[in-house]
DNA sequence: ACTCGCGTTGGGTTG
DNA sequence: GCAACCCAACGCGAG
C-alpha cells in the first residue's frame, strides 16, 4: 500500500541527515513537504527581524533544494491543531513525520497534533536528528536524572558509544515513484512568507552577514573545515571575543535552525581529526557540540527550566528590579564601552561570540546589575540568531552562577576583561563610532579622560556617551555578599543570615530546604525506579 | 556520612 | 611577557 505523506519541517530545515524526511518518502504516492507559520511564536516571544530574515531565507533555501527533487514546500499558515485535519482530509493524508523536538511547547504542540493523527488513521513517525543522541537515553543511562556536570555527562556519553551517523541525502531517485501536487495557486496560499506578511519592518533589518538556509550552512561547514590545523587546534576559551569579524565558525545559528546537522557537522569533524593530534572535549569542536546536547538534556530533564522559581537545581536569589537599568544593559548604553559594543552587535548583526556572552551576562546579573537571568534570556531569545531554548536558559543560569557554575566570587570585569584581546578598543571603536577618538588609554573607561581630551575627542561623556550607570569595584563586591547570602539560604544554614553583609554562621548545620524537597531526594524517585 | 578534588574560558599582584 | 599565587570560597560527584 502507497502513502499519502506529510513531512512536517519546524526546526531541521534542510535535506541533510533528515531521517524523517527519508520515512515519508518511503512507499510513498504524495509527498507534502510542509512548514506551519505557528501564530504561538510571535505570540509568546519576542523575535527580531533579523531573525525572521534568517527563518525566511532558510525557507526559500528549503524550497529550492526541495525542487531539485521535483518537490516544494508547502508553507501553511495557522495553528497546527486547526490546520492539520484540513490537510489531512484536503491531501488523503495516511503519514505524518517529524523530527523529535524536546522544548515544553513543541512536545505539547506535537502530543496533540499525534492525537488528532490518530482520529483521522494518520500514521505518525518521529525521528531523532536535532540532537546527536536520543536526549530520554541519556537521561535513562544516568538513572533518570540530567547530569549536572561536564564530566558525568561525558561520562554517561561514553556508555553509550558514539552519535549515530547521518543518514543518506534524498535525491530525485527517491522521488521517482511519487510526486508533490501543486497548484498555480500555491504561491498566493503556499509561498515562503515575506517580512511584511510577517509584520516586520524591513528597514529595521541589520546587515544581511549570515544567510539563512541550508545551502549557505553546508558551504559555511565547508569553508572552515578546509582549515585542518585551526579544527584541530580549536580551543573556546582562546577564541577572541572581541574580533573584528568572528574568531569562531558562526555555525550556531545554522545548527538551531537545522539547516546544518550536529551529527553531519560531528561527523565530518571525525574525519579532519581522523589521524591527528586534536584538542579535545569540553573545549574542542566536538566539546561544543557536546554542551549543546549538556544542556538539551537538562531542559529535558530538569522541570521548569526557563524559569528560577519551580526549578529545583537553579539557586533561589532575590533579584532586584530596577527596569532602567535594564534597558540601558538591554539598548547598550551602560556606560561600560565593552558592554555596550557587545550589546550593539547583538543588536544589529544577532551574533556575539560565546566569551561577550558571558560578559553581559555575569555585568547584568551577579556581576553588576543584580537582576533577573531570566530577564537577559528574553533579551538574547529575540535578538540572537541561535536563540536555542535550551541553551539559552542552560547558559544564562550558568553565568548567573545559577546551576551548573558556582564559584560566584569569578567575576567578569567590563574593563579588563576585553583588554586582554583588544588593547586598543578596535572592537568598541566598530561598534560604538561616538567613542573612535578616544586613546586606547581612556577606551574601556572613558569617564577617567580628562574634559579637555573628552572635548577633544568630540564626545562629552554624560551628554554624547554615558556616564557608567553603576561602579563596578562597588556593585561587584556588594553582589558577591549577595549571592552568598543566597546559597547560604539554599544551603538552609540554621544561622542567621545578614542580608546586607552577607555573613552567615558557618558552624549551621545543613538541614532541608524549607518549602519544597531537595534535588537530590526529588531525583531518588526516579533513580529506584530504573533499579 | 563524610571528605576531598575539581570545575570550558576571573582579576589582581608578585616574582 | 608570563607563570604562580592569592582572593574567599561555591556545589557536584566520586570514593
Amino acid at each position: 500500500m502507497k502513502h499519502n505523506s506529510i513531512h512536517w519541517f519546524r526546526k531541521g530545515l534542510r535535506l541533510h541527515d533528515n531521517p524523517a524526511l527519508l520515512a515519508a518518502m518511503k512507499d510513498c504516492a504524495e509527498l507534502y513537504p510542509i512548514f506551519i507559520l505557528d501564530p504561538w511564536f510571535p505570540r509568546n516571544m519576542k523575535v527580531s527581524v533579523n531573525r525572521w530574515r534568517f527563518l525566511i531565507e532558510a525557507l526559500k533555501d528549503l524550497d529550492e533544494n526541495l525542487k531539485k527533487i521535483n518537490s516544494r514546500l508547502f508553507v501553511v499558515r495557522g495553528k497546527p491543531t486547526e490546520v492539520f485535519p484540513l490537510l489531512f482530509k484536503k491531501w488523503k493524508v495516511t503519514r505524518l513525520t517529524f523530527e523529535v523536538d524536546t522544548e515544553p511547547y513543541s512536545r505539547q504542540r506535537d502530543a496533540d497534533v499525534e492525537k488528532l493523527a490518530a482520529e483521522h488513521n494518520v500514521q505518525v513517525i518521529q525521528k531523532v536528528s536535532n540532537t546527536l543522541y536520543a536526549i530520554d537515553r541519556i537521561i535513562a543511562e544516568n538513572n533518570g536524572k540530567p547530569p549536572l556536570t561536564y564530566v558525568r555527562f561525558q561520562t554517561v556519553l561514553a556508555s553509550l558509544g558514539p552519535p549515530k551517523r547521518p543518514v543518506q541525502v534524498p535525491t530525485q531517485e527517491n522521488m521517482k515513484d511519487c510526486c508533490t501536487l501543486w497548484k498555480s495557486s500555491y504561491n498566493e496560499k503556499y509561498g515562503v512568507p515575506t517580512l511584511e506578511e510577517l509584520g516586520q519592518d524591513s528597514l529595521k533589518l541589520g546587515p544581511r552577514l549570515y544567510p539563512g538556509g541550508e545551502s549557505e550552512a553546508l558551504s559555511r561547514l565547508e569553508l572552515h573545515m578546509k582549515r585542518t590545523t585551526w579544527v584541530c587546534n580549536f580551543k573556546k576559551p582562546e577564541t577572541e571575543p572581541n574580533s573584528l569579524t568572528p574568531s569562531t565558525t558562526v555555525l550556531s545559528p545554522y545548527v538551531k535552525f537545522g539547516c546544518l546537522s550536529a551529527r553531519t557537522f560531528w561527523w565530518r569533524i571525525a574525519e579532519i581529526y581522523q589521524g591527528k593530534k586534536h584538542s579535545d572535549p569540553p573545549v574542542s569542536l566536538h566539546g561544543q557540540l557536546l554542551w549543546r546536547e549538556f544542556f538539551y538534556t537538562a531542559g529535558v530533564g530538569i522541570p521548569n527550566f526557563n524559569k528560577m522559581e519551580g526549578n529545583t537545581v537553579c539557586v533561589q536569589v532575590d533579584w532586584g528590579n530596577n527596569k532602567e537599568h535594564l534597558q540601558a544593559w538591554s539598548e547598550g548604553r551602560t556606560g561600560y564601552p565593552f558592554i555596550d559594543a557587545i550589546m550593539t552587535q547583538l543588536r544589529t548583526e544577532g551574533w556575539i561570540h560565546h566569551l561577550a556572552r558571558h560578559a553581559v551576562a555575569c555585568f547584568l546579573t551577579r556581576g553588576d546589575l543584580w537582576i533577573s537571568w531570566e530577564e537577559g534570556q528574553k533579551v538574547f531569545e529575540e535578538l540572537l540568531l541561535d536563540a536555542d531554548w535550551s541553551l539559552n536558559a542552560g547558559n544564562w543560569q550558568w553565568l548567573s552562577a545559577s546551576t551548573f557554575f558556582h564559584q560566584f566570587f569569578r567575576v567578569y570585569s567590563p574593563v579588563a576583561f576585553g583588554k586582554k584581546t583588544d588593547k586598543n578598543g578596535d572592537y568598541i571603536k566598530k561598534y560604538l563610532p561616538i567613542l573612535k577618538k578616544f586613546p586606547a588609554e581612556y577606551i574601556y573607561e572613558p569617564w577617567k579622560a580628562p574634559r579637555s581630551l573628552q572635548e577633544r575627542a568630540g564626545c562629552i561623556i554624560g551628554k554624547d556617551y554615558p556616564k557608567p550607570i553603576v561602579e563596578h569595584d562597588v556593585a561587584s563586591k556588594q553582589n558577591i555578599q549577595r549571592m552568598k547570602a543566597a546559597y547560604a539560604r539554599r544551603s538552609g544554614s540554621t544561622a542567621e543570615v545578614d542580608k546586607d553583609s552577607g555573613q552567615s554562621n558557618k558552624n549551621g548545620a545543613k538541614r532541608k530546604v524549607a518549602g519544597g524537597p531537595s534535588v537530590a531526594e526529588l531525583f531518588k524517585k526516579n533513580k529506584s525506579k530504573k533499579d
